[in-house]
DNA sequence: CTGTGTGCAAAGGGTTTGCAAGTAC
DNA sequence: GTACTTGCAAACCCTTTGCACACAG
C-alpha cells in the first residue's frame, strides 16, 4: 500500500494508509459511510480531502449509480491522473446494494456518427450472482 | 403540454408549463439552472417540487454523468411511473458541456453470467458533433 | 367546495474553505 | 527546514420540510 502512495508521489501517512485498507478490505465498490466504519477516531473533513486526492491521481474512481448512489473503488493499474481507464461495468444489486465493478471479455463499442467518444461508461443494475442464487 | 399533464393525471398549474416549456425550447438535456434562467419571478423550493414530481411521472428522467454533472430530459412516450425505458446513449460534449440524448440503432447488449439485468444505461463523453466540425 | 400547488422561512445534510498546529521527507 | 497534511470551526450550497395562503378541478 506504501509503494502504491509512493509511485504516484503523495506522501505516506497513517490516515492515507487506513483509506487505503478500506479499499482493499472489500471486493466491490464501497460507499463512503463503509470507509468511516472501517475508520476510528476519523475526521470526516480530511477523509473528503484524502478521497479528493485520490481521485485526482487515479488511485480511485467513483461510480454515480441513478438514484444519487455514490461509492468508490480501487483503479485498476492502467488508471493514471486524470485518465481513468475502464473497460468494465458497473453493476449495482438492488437487493444487497452491493456495486460491483465486472470486467467484461468483449466490452461493446457504439458507434455515433459525428460523436467523438473518449469515454463510455456502462452502468448495470438488477439482481447480482449471490442474490439470485 | 396541458395534454402532458393531463395525461398524467396532476393539475395543471402556470408553472408547470413555464417549466415544461424549458424543457421544449431545448433540445437535449438541461441542467436545474438552464430550467431557472428561463423562468422569472421563480421559486426554487417549488422548482424542486416540480422536478420531483415530473420524475416519479415519467415526464422527465434525471441524467447523472461523471463528474457530478446532473442534468434532466423529457422522457420519450413510452415512459411511464417509475418504469423509465430508455434505449438510448447519454452523450456529454466536453466542449460545449451540452448533454445529448442519443437513439441508437443496435442497442448494445451485455451478458454477465448469473448478473439478471434489469436496467442498463451508456454513458459516453467526448466532442460531440457540432464542436468537432 | 375540496384537495392540491405555491411561496416563504427555516432546517437539514453533505461537502468545501481557512487557518494553526503537526508531520513526512 | 520546508512543504504538505491534519484537525477543528465555520461557511457554503443544494435540497427538503412545515405551514399558511392561493388556486385548479
Amino acid at each position: 500500500m506504501k509503494n502504491l502512495l509512493q509511485a504516484k508521489k503523495i506522501r505516506v501517512t497513517d490516515f492515507r494508509l487506513a483509506v487505503l485498507e478500506a479499499f482493499e478490505k472489500h471486493e466491490n465498490a464501497i460507499s463512503i459511510e463503509v470507509i468511516e466504519e472501517s475508520l476510528k477516531n476519523f475526521d470526516r473533513i480530511t477523509l473528503y480531502r484524502t478521497l479528493k486526492i485520490f481521485k485526482e491521481k487515479g488511485i480511485i474512481h467513483e461510480i454515480t449509480m441513478p438514484g444519487n448512489i455514490k461509492k468508490m473503488a480501487l483503479c485498476a493499474d492502467e488508471c493514471s491522473d486524470h485518465d481513468h481507464v475502464h473497460d468494465h461495468v458497473h453493476f449495482h444489486c438492488n437487493s444487497c446494494n452491493e456495486t460491483y465493478c465486472l470486467e467484461v471479455d468483449t466490452f461493446p463499442s457504439i458507434n455515433l456518427k459525428g460523436f467523438e467518444i473518449n469515454h463510455l461508461e456502462i452502468q448495470a443494475s438488477g439482481v447480482c450472482q449471490t442474490c439470485s442464487a
